[in-house]
DNA sequence: TTTATTTATTGAAGCATTTGAATAAATCTA
DNA sequence: TAGATTTATTCAAATGCTTCAATAAATAAA
């Protein structure tokens, strides 16, 4: 991973709304829908879908489409390779 | 590590310009001094010690006073507090 | 087909961050 | 001590990010 991928990855790791999201995601057993995450987080709906695709733009999870919900799921990968960047950056 | 000081991590890892000074602390073999920087970003000297006070802020490196420099190194003990935190993130 | 539900988009307000000029503070050197 | 060097601070402009109301689009249910 280069460093202007680590850049976005961290930018998308700088908000505590998006940190929420991504341990709602893992509390969910890696499955979740957006209707749901209404109820645990306190924003409005465009808000919430705002963080949702800025996550999905740096791959941290990916969407399927199920029926008229969208389904949300981590990538490990993307997390593991940020991880490698950051052992990179140790002395 | 909690997820407040998660959050300020990658906020101050959010930029390519502290990416950069980090690196270059790791290239120095985790001693380099301010001045040294100037050279190597492309920034103006307050705009290099803004970016420097916030690393510190998060304790990311730590500063030392030497004559009239200062000496910056790297702390990796946080770096591998925050890559804990985002092992726990992951399924 | 009509209505309800879920998600996405647009646009604007409010807030935070980045940047550098000007300047101050600290310390080294002559 | 006077001048030079290195780092820090203040403040303002420019830019970027977060948020939500309004609205659209897509699909399910009645």
């Amino acid at each position: 991973m280069d460093s202007k991928k680590a850049e976005k990855i961290s930018k998308a790791l700088a908000d505590p709304n998006r940190l929420t999201i991504l341990k709602e995601i893992k509390k969910n057993k890696d499955c979740l829908y957006c209707v749901d995450l209404n109820e645990k987080i306190n924003l409005a709906q465009p808000s919430i879908c705002h963080h949702l695709k800025l996550l999905i733009d740096t791959e941290l999870i990916s969407s399927d489409k199920d029926g008229r919900n969208v389904r949300y799921s981590l990538n490990n990968d993307v997390i593991t390779d940020y991880i490698k960047f950051l052992e990179g950056l140790k002395i």
